[in-house]
DNA sequence: TACTAAGCGAGACGGTACGTCGCGTCTTCTT
DNA sequence: AAGAAGACGCGACGTACCGTCTCGCTTAGTA
């Protein structure tokens, strides 16, 4: 899923089949894709609030018809998260040597200057999860593997006694991925520390973590 | 909030002036300003998203006509501010025996259903927050009384020993707040802890920031 | 009707009563009265079709509130009716010599610079005068007087001679007087005589009223 | 009119261009102009006068977002100038045996029942005349064809001998139109004769235009 | 002199309509 | 069949006035 190229498997949807037959008449443009989703980006990083992305606008900044867009797309949530999607990429991969490190190294994975793009269009879908369940679904399907990754590594600390025996996974994840969250996706907090702040934050969470 | 009766301070103004001429014509309507939140909240509840939340449906439930709302509130996120501080309330206050019990209070004060329904609300803000820096100020206002509360109790537990001496105080607020923001506001780590959530999550901080 | 000066017999009503009590209550001011018309009169000359012309620019325009306008005339028309009663004063009184000589008189004295503005605001009307029929009655009231002016010339130039026994003094009431309306009030016929207007109308209609 | 079959000509423009190439994208649709206008003269006839003739109300009776009429008239006024001209429909032709003939036909074709309609709405426009001169010319040309075939037969009259040589053409037109005119329109003349209208109109006339 | 009742400027009130914008769909011609 | 273009029905936006209703303050005549 994370590998396609074209959009066909968003809106919620899995694309499923295996070896479909080939369509007949024009194939769809994968130009038209990529300057669709580029669009979107684009327009979001000149500020434009979700709120105010009109399609209309995407449309007219891709060069593209509004209809080529809801071929692809069912709605805007589904084009948001594909958009999404992209912007996120592939999760990084621990180096696997002291489960400090890796840990460092995901936390500030979490919060480079792609992330806070993905941030600022993660945060204006909110709203619809309120709505569309399903759409909140989607959504936590394109954190999860990054989640996983350290799941991974925080197994791994209390398999080789690095961390506490009886430690609650779920929610050392949740206490390394809010906090850059909140900053990230929210901003809420206003004076949290900025410097070092994968460091400090893996270092509070371990001193209570270790055996 | 704060003292203030009328909506009229909101909209990002503060009141300023001291004591001020009684203003000429027929004064506000208090009975309007209520009506008007309380449709919000209604409507909110009944599971309208803040996006298919419109000001006309608003002012019909409200009773009220569409001016009296522009009177007040300059634009939907003014009127949500203001919403959002009416069902925030006053901050709870801490008992004062352990530091332990205060903060398990406190993460447990800020995952009542009451602030369910304020999450779902302020969720529905944060994509304005990149457009209007303003309408975020102003939101994180309505939330800072409470992690002032919250730094209290920390300070407090640092003075009295129960605390590291050099405990990093708004590190330990983010990693205590972000959490149930995450889970109630975003809703975004699907397994996470539900039962004892408090408790863990306190216990899991406090584990690494005793001396 | 045509001495009074204050607005208080508008609104399509007859004051009626003969010798009331004086009301009680601090007195309706005269000077508002004034003011409210001839703020109607300048801003219709400003060019403000009566269409745009609202109660709220007529109150501000005159330094009163809305309220003291709807003290006086129940809505829009009747305020307008008596703008136009004001604006036409008393109908001329013609000389008495010949019949064509106080015809032209008064076909002039309907197409003065004062008529014309009076025509602006007429024509404003018409469009109510479908909704409304007494409001058509209480215009044509306006004007009936310069009418039966009018009527009583030719009347006149029946008795002695001057014209056809048989004339028919309605239809050529109308003859004389509808063309000016054309012009003034609608000015619809875009290349119809404007120079000597008044002679070259009445001796058309003459000399076909002559015995 | 004019052989022109969608609105896209009004709105005060001459479409101008011969031949173009056929605009891109998903032509208008003639059925939604032709609902447009009937709906207007629908309201109309229902007795809701111009002033009270909402934009919202006629796209809803016919069955059109307001959008679609705003993309064929910029106004109401526009709107009305074309329902008006479709009203109208072509002018009479004259038999051109009697000039009396003729004239009486012209004079009676101007107060039927449809011109008694059009009546209506062109006096509901007539405010807006003073404001913009372009719609009272737009109105003008409405009606000329009209006033020219009248021009027609009197010339025809002049120059056969029925009528004056030296008669004021211009004048004659106006005496005969603007009595229908105010009659129709204004309905202000309260006992103006209404029946044989036309031909003791036209009588009274030809008596004053006969060599 | 104080009381009472209405008028007054100001402006908020519940409404209705405005003209605009964006949604997601449709209909045209072109590639 | 997909594409660009753009019209379509719908519904919300924020504004402007309508005619009504409070406000606190004159401004008279009556007590």
């Amino acid at each position: 899923m994370d590998g396609m190229t074209t959009a066909s498997a968003a809106g919620f949807e899995v694309s499923g089949a295996g070896l479909e037959r080939k369509a007949p008449g024009r194939p769809r443009s994968a130009k038209a894709d990529e300057a669709i989703i580029a669009a979107v980006i684009a327009l979001l990083k000149e500020g434009v609030s979700v709120g105010n992305l009109s399609m209309e606008a995407v449309a007219a900044r891709a060069g593209v018809g509004k209809a080529t867009i809801y071929r692809r797309w069912p709605n805007k949530d589904a084009l948001l998260i594909d958009t999404v999607r992209t912007m996120k990429g592939p999760p990084p991969e621990p180096r696997g040597e002291s489960v400090r490190d890796d840990l460092v190294m995901l936390v500030t994975a979490a919060r480079t200057k792609r992330m806070e793009d993905f941030g600022r269009v993660a945060a204006c879908m909110l709203p619809e999860f309120f709505r569309e369940d399903e759409l909140r679904k989607a959504f936590q399907m394109v954190s999860e593997p990054r989640r996983d990754v350290m799941r991974g590594v925080l197994r791994r600390g209390v398999e080789n006694g690095e961390l506490r025996e009886d430690l609650d996974i779920e929610l050392t994840v949740l206490m390394l991925t809010a906090p850059g969250l909140a900053q990230n996706i929210l901003n809420l907090v206003p004076n949290a520390p900025r410097e070092n702040f994968a460091e400090l934050l893996v270092d509070a969470v371990l001193r209570g973590a270790r055996p």
